[in-house]
RNA sequence: GGAGGAUUGCCCGAGUGGCCAAAGGGAGCAGACUGUAAAUCUGCCGGCAUUGCCUACGGUGGUUCGAACCCACCAUCCUCCA
C-alpha cells in the first residue's frame, strides 16, 4: 500500500509494529517494523546529522548492518532547509538511504547550544550557529520540519537539562517536555511517520519514573530516555537504567538517546533498551580512535607505526580484512580522508557486530554471561571471539 | 673585483642590550571526545635536577655590570653593479 506525497513520490504507509521475539532477564530482542525497514533490536543508529554519516556512502553504512540511522532536524532546518529537502522527496530520498531514518527534534541543540538560545513555555529562540540569525523553534515548528524531512521516525521537541541540574530545574524541563510532547502529537505527521516521546528527569529516580508514566500515557510509537550522558556520572546512569528501563512499555521500542560507549550499550541492553544512537564511533574515528573487542585503540600512537596487524584480530569487517594498523596510522598522521573513512567503517561495523552479538546471546539465553565476558575483554585486552551471527 | 641583505631551537619564523630557554606556526609525543557549532579540542615539546643549574640564537674574539640583539674578523647563502 502506498500514498502519494506532495512531490508525487510513493511512500509505503504500513504502520509501525514492535514485536518482542526473545527475552533474557530484562534484555530483549525484537523486530521493529517500519515502512522503510524491519529493524532487528537491539540496534545501534549511526549518526548522520546533516544527512550523511560523515565519510561513508549509504551503501557502506548499510554494510555495517545498520538499518536505521539518525539525522538532525535543527541542522537540516538551517541548511539546506526543510522545503528544499521536501521538494526532493524527503531526507532518505535526498541522501539515497534505502532504509529507515529517525530525526532528532532539535531538543539536544537546546542543550548543546545553550549559550545561544532562550527557552520559554512556548518554545526556544535560537541564534543560528551558522550565521547568528534568530530562529524560533517550537514543538509545532519541529514537527513541521520533520514532516517535510519525511523521516521514518520523528522525535518530539524536548528540554534536556544538564546532568548536574537541580531538581527544580529538572522538574521544569519535564513539565515543558510533557506539554511539548502533547502539542507535537497534535500536529499532523508525514505519511507513514512514527513519533517517539522523550523522558527526562536527570538522575532523580522518582522524577524519571513519574515522567516515564506521563510520556508512556501519550499516543507515541516509541519511548526514549533523554538527558543521559550529559555530564552525570556513568555509574549513576547505569543505576537508573537498571531501575526504569524494564518499566518502559513492553510493546514499543525503548530508545536510549545519545548513548554510548560499547560498555554503555552492553549494560543498557541488559537493562532492556532496544535502540541507541551516539556520535562516539564516528566522531572518535575521525580523531583516530578505533573501538574494538579488545578495547579502545588510538591509531595515532607511535606504537602502531610498524604494526602490520589489523585494527582488531577478531573483527570481521572489511577494513580489518584488508588494512594494517601501520597503514591506517600513516593515513591518519597525514590527515588523509581515507584514514577517517576506514576507522569510521570499522567502528560502525564493530557496533553492528556488538548489537548482533547481543541479539544472538539474548536469543540463546546467555546474555548476562556473554555481556560480562565481552566487557571484561574490552577492559583487559583479553581475546574474546566475535559473535557468530 | 665592488655594494647591499641574510644566518634563531627538528622545520618555518618573531625578537635587535636586561622582563629570553627565546612569541607564533608546523612536525613530534600524549590525552580528551556519549540525541555532532568537532577531520575538533587540550597538554607536553633543549638537557639535568624539589625554587636551581648547564647547554643554546653560523664561528671566533671584543665592548658592557649584563649580548640572540652592539663592534671586528671569518664562514656560508642571496640580490645588485662590474
Amino acid at each position: 500500500m502506498t500514498a502519494t506525497t506532495t512531490s508525487g513520490t510513493a511512500l509505503p504507509t504500513e504502520g509501525f509494529f514492535f514485536e518482542q521475539t526473545a527475552q533474557d532477564g530484562h534484555a530483549r530482542t525484537g523486530t521493529f517494523t517500519t515502512p522503510r525497514a524491519a529493524v532487528q533490536t537491539p540496534t545501534f543508529m549511526p549518526v548522520g546529522t546533516y544527512g550523511t554519516v560523515k565519510g561513508l556512502t549509504p551503501a557502506e553504512v548499510e554494510a555495517t548492518g545498520a538499518r536505521l540511522i539518525l539525522a538532525n532536524t535543527y541542522h537540516l532546518w538551517l541548511r539546506p532547509g526543510a522545503e528544499l529537502i521536501d521538494r526532493r522527496g524527503g531526507i532518505t530520498e535526498f541522501m539515497n538511504w534505502p532504509h529507515a531514518l529517525l530525526t532528532d527534534s532539535g531538543g539536544f541543540q537546546v542543550f548543546s547550544l545553550a549559550h545561544m538560545n532562550k527557552i520559554d513555555d512556548d518554545g526556544v529562540t535560537f541564534r543560528s550557529h551558522l550565521d547568528g540569525a534568530k530562529k524560533r523553534l517550537t514543538p509545532e515548528e519541529s514537527m513541521r520540519v520533520q514532516r517535510l524531512l519525511r523521516s521514518t521516525i520523528a522525535m518530539v521537541l524536548d528540554v534536556c537539562p544538564p546532568g548536574e541540574a537541580e531538581r527544580s530545574q529538572v522538574e521544569d524541563a519535564m513539565r515543558k517536555t510533557t506539554a511539548w510532547a502533547a502539542r507535537s502529537l497534535a500536529e499532523p505527521a508525514a505519511e507513514g511517520q512514527a513519533r517517539f516521546g522523550i523522558v527526562q528527569g536527570a538522575t532523580f529516580e522518582d522524577l524519571r519514573r513519574s515522567h516515564l508514566a506521563d510520556i508512556a500515557a501519550l499516543d507515541v510509537d516509541g519511548v526514549a530516555l533523554g538527558g543521559f550522558s550529559v555530564g552525570e556520572p556513568i555509574p549513576r546512569m547505569y543505576e537508573l537504567l537498571d531501575a526504569i528501563a524494564h518499566e518502559m512499555p513492553q510493546d514499543k521500542p525503548r530508545y536510549l538517546m545519545g548513548v554510548g560507549t560499547p560498555f554503555d550499550l552492553l549494560h543498557a541492553i541488559g537493562a532492556g533498551i532496544d535502540l541507541f544512537d551516539c556520535v562516539l564511533p564516528t566522531r572518535n574515528a575521525r580523531n583516530g580512535q578505533a573501538l574494538t573487542w579488545h578495547g579502545r585503540v588510538n591509531l595515532r600512537q607511535a606504537r602502531h607505526k610498524e604494526d602490520d596487524g589489523p585494527i582488531d584480530t577478531v573483527c570481521g569487517c572489511p577494513v580489518c580484512a584488508q588494512y594494517s594498523r601501520s597503514y591506517i596510522r600513516h593515513l591518519v598522521k597525514c590527515d588523509e580522508l581515507l584514514g577517517h573513512r576506514l576507522i569510521t567503517e570499522h567502528n560502525l561495523s564493530f557496533y553492528g557486530e556488538l548489537v548482533a552479538g547481543a541479539r544472538a546471546h539474548i536469543a540463546a539465553g546467555d546474555y548476562a554471561q556473554w555481556s560480562k565476558q565481552t566487557a571484561d575483554a574490552m577492559r583487559d585486552g583479553d581475546e574474546v571471539g566475535p559473535p557468530t551471527t
